[in-house]
DNA sequence: CCCACAACTTGCGTGTCACGCACACAATGC
DNA sequence: GCATTGTGTGCGTGACACGCAAGTTGTGGG
């Protein structure tokens, strides 16, 4: 998928940046929501077997690193929507993109959690999700013609359903959720995509 | 509105917070923003009449002092929609409440570009217009009867209209867009609110 | 096969920052 | 008036982001 087509630079860089992106969630779930500021830069390098000064040439704060599996995951909601059918309604494929995304390997929710329910981490995790929103509404865009006149529509709708994912991971992490991540992210997407026929309108 | 039933305390509070964000934001605004980290804790105490000490009693970043305004700004749009007519559908009530709350007074370009065009900024702008959601959801939910099946849709359509309040200030910000903020706003909006008859289809 | 070039890692030094702590002072309630 | 509570401030500390200048490891041409 992408061992070829790549140069062995790149591929070193990509494997550091993952493993310091996992070193650095495994420290802060260890450390629960509470703990961060006991996640030392120092630990998160020793860890991912850096040296401190390399950490924070891939990553700038602790935060970003932490959210950083997000975020890659976010930059992929856009070749997602690409990759459906193209005679394929355009809110049926927005749906089907992202549940297959979201599902294929089911999010680790002790991760999910971490980033959505600590508050120093707001601002990251919600840049990690924002970043779905430029691919995504390019994607869009080349779906239904980048229409110059409704130019907003797919901005705005990226937007929408970035914002309908975020909510449906925090509604998903909440105690009594135990099934899986899909009919929630279907049920939340059914609310801003236009004209969805949500299959199961009960939800939750 | 807020000089009765608050201390004395209170609004001394009320009033450094305010002094310290806008001394933040007007000495960001001077540097542009690619300068923002010429701007240091101590000009902004300074310029504020405080001691850096105190400064960091109410924000615990620069990021977050520059962003205080729009943070104020988006906590008002639940109350801006409570007191909308309880009759009026939920589609206008809310398109009403956003463009009025946000054409009063219009929003400084100035600003809103400093906080919108600032990578580093990025999170805290996020964070900022986020602030909408928690109390507009439960303002949807009070007019919707907060329907307990479909328990996400208030929360999912906040989300999905802060967005369209965050593309639609994007928008207004590229070059060009010399009118004023209401078109953008309805027309944004008008892509996520369901049913919204958009008064002018053309939009830009 | 070897070599020049570019990219990456690392150690060090520096300036900035967030925050705990202790104290002075103003506001509040009885 | 007086005790109490909340707020402003100075100081000290620990951590961090980042520029700089090596050393080390991939890359491509002859």
């Amino acid at each position: 998928m992408n061992d070829d087509a790549m140069g062995l630079r790149a591929r070193n860089k990509q494997a550091t940046r993952e493993a310091i992106g996992n070193a650095a969630l495994r420290l802060a779930i260890d450390q629960g929501p509470h703990g961060l500021a006991l996640v030392r830069v120092h630990d998160i390098a020793t860890a991912a077997g850096v040296s401190p000064r390399t950490y924070n040439n891939y990553f700038s704060s602790r935060e970003e690193a932490i959210c950083a599996f997000q975020a890659d995951q976010s930059k992929r909601v856009g070749q997602a929507l690409r990759s459906r059918p193209a005679d394929e309604p355009l809110d049926e494929a927005v749906i089907a993109a992202v549940i297959e995304l979201y599902t294929d390997p089911e999010p680790d929710k002790a991760g999910l959690r971490m980033i959505m329910s600590t508050p120093e981490l707001e601002g990251e995790a919600l840049k990690a999700f924002t970043m779905a929103e430029g691919p995504l509404a390019e994607a869009i865009a080349a779906r239904t013609g980048t229409e110059s006149g409704r130019d907003l529509f797919p901005t705005v709708m990226a937007a929408a359903v970035a914002g309908a994912i975020r909510v449906a991971g925090r509604h998903w992490l909440e105690p009594g959720n135990t099934g899986s991540f899909a009919p929630i992210l279907r049920h939340a997407l059914s609310c801003v995509v236009p004209a969805a026929p949500p299959a199961d309108p009960q939800g939750q």
